[in-house]
DNA sequence: AAAGGTAAACCGTCCAGCCGGTACAGTACA
DNA sequence: TGTACTGTACCGGCTGGACGGTTTACCTTT
């Protein structure tokens, strides 16, 4: 089994998944992780730490994810508006919890996400060599994400597969466009 | 001076902004609207009353900016982009608010905004003519949208107004390459 | 015009319950 | 013997909501 540590972090992201921040109570996420309260408080000794533990893990699989984008055989533009689909990978779960709580207005998640955001926009950047189109694919995939993000539990799969496809081909249209 | 009622639900909109749903208890929204506690549950029997109050109100100003844009000389689309600048409209803070309850999991909010989404993509296809174009404009906007309601109090002005002219032509790109 | 009535628009206080966190004694296992 | 917990009991602070007044505005009736 995954050591209590990880499983107590997965708890925590799901719950402020499902019910958002407020429901992400203590008591639910040690109860979710199959963890006492003391359990749970021994390995993160407040809430603060927890929201620590989950910037932690978010940057990292960001940064993984930075690397699969540069090395991308489609490109970084196509992989980026492909990855925004929210398919419940463990990046995804990271950034809508983390979403959550910046949207409580909690500093280390907001600044957390900042800086995420810029990197990608620069890695983008770098690679499509025009601040515009880079941001314009951004903003795109953007939209697709929170869309999904916001409407998860609601009419799953608001967006398909097919749409994905047609979306793309706009994508290589503004590429191609850049100069 | 403007009824309590409404300055109850500016109140409360101001606080959902400012610092998420958390903090927009009733007795904080009381306070800033310069009414008693009781006084607010006059007005508003339960906080649902008070989201249900949000919706109503998000609802009427998202028709009448529906209808702004539909007849807009520049068109749909353009509009669409350039007014998904986060500018502190009325629409903006009501759409803000509602999203942080979103969020929440709050169902009400969700499917008001599910709602008015669907229809702001049905009046851009409807003037664009073709629904892959409608929806890469409206993702565009989306993620502009989002990224200034997750960043407002942080960097302000994240996207400069040049920035936007540029997306401007993006968006025009888009649109003329459609059928 | 004075008196009386009434309903809407509030005020201030109280309460049960939940939340984050503390404290600590005990336990399984390596 | 130390690490990694469990379980319980507890606390102060805050939250939504209930509730019983009180003020204000506007009629009627005399």
């Amino acid at each position: 089994m995954s050591s209590s540590r990880e499983r107590i972090l997965d708890s925590f992201e799901s719950a402020l998944i499902r019910a958002g921040e407020r429901a992400a109570t203590m008591d639910a996420v040690a109860a979710a992780a199959d963890v006492s309260k003391g359990g749970l408080l021994y390995h993160f000794p407040s809430k603060e730490a927890l929201v620590d533990g989950l910037a932690e893990r978010l940057r990292s699989l960001a940064e993984v994810d930075r690397e699969a984008m540069r090395s991308d055989p489609e490109g970084a533009a196509r992989y980026y508006v492909r990855t925004s689909i929210f398919e419940d990978s463990a990046l995804d779960r990271s950034l809508v919890s983390m979403a959550r709580l910046a949207q409580q207005g909690h500093p280390t998640a907001k600044a957390s996400l900042a800086e995420i955001q810029d990197r990608w926009l620069d890695a983008l950047e770098s690679q499509l060599g025009n601040r515009t189109t880079a941001l314009a694919v951004k903003l795109l995939g953007d939209g697709l994400y929170y869309d999904a993000a916001f409407f998860a539990s609601a009419g799953s799969g608001r967006t398909s597969a097919g749409e994905i496809a047609a979306l793309l081909d706009v994508v290589d249209l503004i590429v191609h466009a850049g100069p």
